[in-house]
DNA sequence: GTTCACTATTTTGCATTCATTTTTTGTCAT
DNA sequence: ATGACAAAAAATGAATGCAAAATAGTGAAC
């Protein structure tokens, strides 16, 4: 085994050459994101190299365009650069998990505060909406459902919010925990499920009041409660994992 | 006159040849950060093509990795690509102004929050010593020291949040609109700067009794108020300015 | 004198090429 | 077999080349 990218056999396999069909006049923009969806989605196992000419192949692009985009996800902080080594995958350690559930945190406080002082009331409904949509999940223990109506409440807080560039900054952070959130489900905790369901309800409750400073404290610690289970789950990853050494 | 970059005279004089010392394996490194200071700096104006050609020249490089330097800044927000066209300098019109201070703002915030978990009395300490020169420059009616240590007091509190990601993404945001702060002398306003030696002290006084929710309040409403000064101040740019149209 | 059409020049985006550095492979001695 | 060393292969980083697009320049028509 050599390649660190799983070989489908077929050489040439780009793995969405439209799908989301978002068009990009540069094919530097195309392939940034291209190249972003396939590590975040975790083509490429963390900390292993970048191959570059492989990548060009699969895209059908020089290596040009392809190094810049390697260069902003760089950046972005989603791979790291080595000197005269390439690009690897980063790997978040759990101090920098930490570090990115904060300052997530500190994001969806702020987009809370934000949204308060002009969210309507047709927006507050829609995320009730989404919150017994979220609860009907949870009483059918519907695991992927609730996890997405939780997304999507999170992102039409911040979307209330009216800040672009707040909203680009959440995306990106988010992308880069992207995975390791998928992998913490958490919601194996019968426990946390609940709490996470009572959190939610407060922050409804101080949405409709339009209670900037409590809602932004009720988020904060909502996603620190979120850091604290998915860093827990990352301590004992698997029930059937061997002892390491 | 053709040019949209002051021309000096000698065709190649690169900016920081290393000014700062600091050293970057990679040429594309180097001119990363050469770039973004030339352009944060504003050696070119805003809304004016990046000339390729020129920048090349005058760093000594070829158009390869003053591309790729190219697109890290886009990502960055602080130029923009054109499809066909290169790239400008970004225009940051008031809303993007307003957006800025406000994520700002939600990171100050936050890095106060986080601060009061583990800030030591010694940092406190260091803090206040700022406090207190600033306020020796508040009394000379000094703007310059008095914005330096204005400067280094957020800073501080931002080191004292232990949070890299949250000190990375604080000086990109930070970088976007060093330009406008400068400009933005709001300082000339007396009210308004007495109005933030007030809010520095609350800042102080609940960083002293790790009063994290409340002092997560008053860095908002500080970081605000500044936001209103300065909008306010590009409202009406200069004392002499001739009527627009 | 202004406006439109057409050509020439420049600029841009990407592919290709080249010099180094790193990594792998191969050989030989221990 | 194992390790050290050397050569070969591959990769990286940056420069150059080339086709397409955009801009500037020129002149004719109104």
């Amino acid at each position: 085994m050599k390649s660190t990218i799983p070989d489908t056999g077929v050489p040439i396999a780009p793995p969405a050459a439209n799908g989301g069909d978002r068009q990009e006049a540069s094919l530097h923009g195309e392939i940034l994101l291209r190249l972003r969806d396939y590590v975040v989605e975790g083509n490429i196992p963390e900390g292993a190299r970048v191959p570059e000419r492989q990548l060009c192949e699969m895209f059908g692009i020089s290596r040009t365009p392809l190094r810049e985009a390697l260069k902003v996800l760089a950046a972005e902080g989603l791979i790291e650069l080595l000197p005269n080594r390439g690009a690897r995958v980063r790997q978040l350690g759990q101090r920098d998990l930490e570090e990115l559930f904060d300052v997530m945190a500190g994001l969806e406080s702020l987009a809370g505060r934000l949204a308060c002082e002009t969210i309507t009331d047709a927006e507050i409904t829609a995320i009730e909406q989404l919150h017994y949509e979220m609860y009907g999940h949870y009483l059918h223990r519907d695991m992927h459902g609730y996890f997405q109506a939780n997304q999507r409440i999170h992102e039409s807080i911040v979307a209330a919010a009216r800040n672009e560039t707040l909203k680009t900054a959440y995306a990106n952070f988010a992308g880069r925990i992207r995975r390791v959130r998928y992998s913490a489900n958490f919601a194996r905790k019968r426990q946390r499920w609940a709490e996470a369901m009572r959190e939610h309800e407060a922050i409804l409750d101080a949405l409709r009041r339009r209670a900037a400073s409590e809602l932004s404290d009720i988020l904060f610690q909502h996603l620190r409660n979120k850091r604290a289970a998915a860093i827990e789950h990352l301590a004992e990853p698997e029930e059937n994992a061997p002892a390491s050494p």
